[in-house]
DNA sequence: GACCTTCTCACCTACGTGTTAAGC
DNA sequence: TCGCTTAACACGTAGGTGAGAAGG
């Protein structure tokens, strides 16, 4: 926890956007598509912040990590484990193109990660892409570190925060149809395949 | 001038890329749309840096600065001026994204502004967004900062580079038909105004 | 009237969707 | 066959063009 120099104490908090719609995904388990090019999450990752300390310089990153060590699959019309999974390598972590940035900045806006992408292709990586394993279960998780030098953050205490309603599982075909209605009808990209007009945003 | 530890000196050097391009337009004076909302330009500004100190790191910032004080016309089929202009006013610098960030990555790939928008409308100014007036002439210039620290920019020692055949006339509507007939010949965006099936990107 | 600005429009680029069929 | 992956596709969103009419 971080003193000012007045000695009163800030204690980052990280709230989620948009938290009633992952959790009618996370209700029926959320499937999230991954492919070689790339693939966006839905529902994007959006999150706020609160006490940070306004006048202080923070980073704030993303990473997404292995919940388990398992491998899935999609039978009987539920998740099960299907065997042992890939080995867990360390993710990298994705900088929010804002850091650094002072509390105040950042308290002011919601912060999105909603271009960020998901591969099973070693090849494609890039900034901004998470490179992961199909049938695998992943939890996003969110971490601020209060400095204004990007290239020692690692050598910095971080605070890491995570949601258990925006988990998934990874898929290059959805498995569940309950998923596949929910994106058609929440996802603006997808609302080719709606069967009603509906025009809601 | 910088110089690393082993006494060898860098001089950082701006390479403008499509110049064959701009100069085709600079050839019949370029003009550029301005608008309240913001409009790119076209040619996109796009430069590719060499001289770095691959290890140090640099910061690499874009302005518009005014070319003279004088308001111009478009009379019996050229550009003439028409009388004073616009008191000018210290362009705001428009960091690019990828600052900071080291001289080896710098030289690694072609550094884009194509994003970078102009407009003539004080309310709509917002991060790359270029605030100018109609009927003046501008330059734009690339400058180069060798610091990692984005917060102390201003009290950096700084490389300014500027490419005369870049400067342009600014318009609401384009003057000279040669102009329109150069956009949509180049531009993929005016494709749908091209008269024969060129498919050149 | 001459000159400049603003707005709406059709038409395009670019790319995010799930679907479907093919591949392994 | 079954399970999973890939690529092409139609159909959306989002936004960059100059044209042309209207306004000042």
């Amino acid at each position: 926890m971080a003193t000012d120099v007045r000695g009163s104490t800030f204690e980052p908090k990280v709230h989620l956007e948009d938290w009633k719609l992952w959790e009618q995904f996370s209700a029926v388990q959320t499937e999230m598509i991954v492919t070689k090019t790339g693939r966006r999450m839905f529902p994007g990752y959006r999150v706020k912040m609160s006490g940070m300390d306004p006048n202080a310089q923070y980073c704030v990153l993303m990473d997404i990590s292995s919940v388990d060590e398992n491998r899935y699959k999609f039978q009987h019309g539920e998740w099960v484990v299907a065997g042992r999974g890939e080995p867990q390598v360390p993710q990298r972590f994705y900088l929010h193109p804002n850091s650094p940035c002072s509390g105040q900045q950042w308290m002011k806006e919601i912060i999105s990660f909603h271009k960020v992408k998901l591969t099973n292709s070693c090849g494609n990586s890039a900034d901004g892409k998470f490179l992961i394993h199909s049938m695998h279960r992943y939890q996003p998780r969110i971490h601020i570190v209060r400095t204004d030098d990007v290239n020692t953050l690692h050598l910095q205490p971080m605070s890491t925060f995570a949601f258990p309603q925006t988990a998934f599982v990874t898929v290059t075909a959805y498995q569940n149809g309950q998923i596949t209605k929910l994106k058609i009808a929440n996802n603006p990209f997808a609302r080719g395949f709606r069967e009603d007009g509906a025009k809601t945003k």
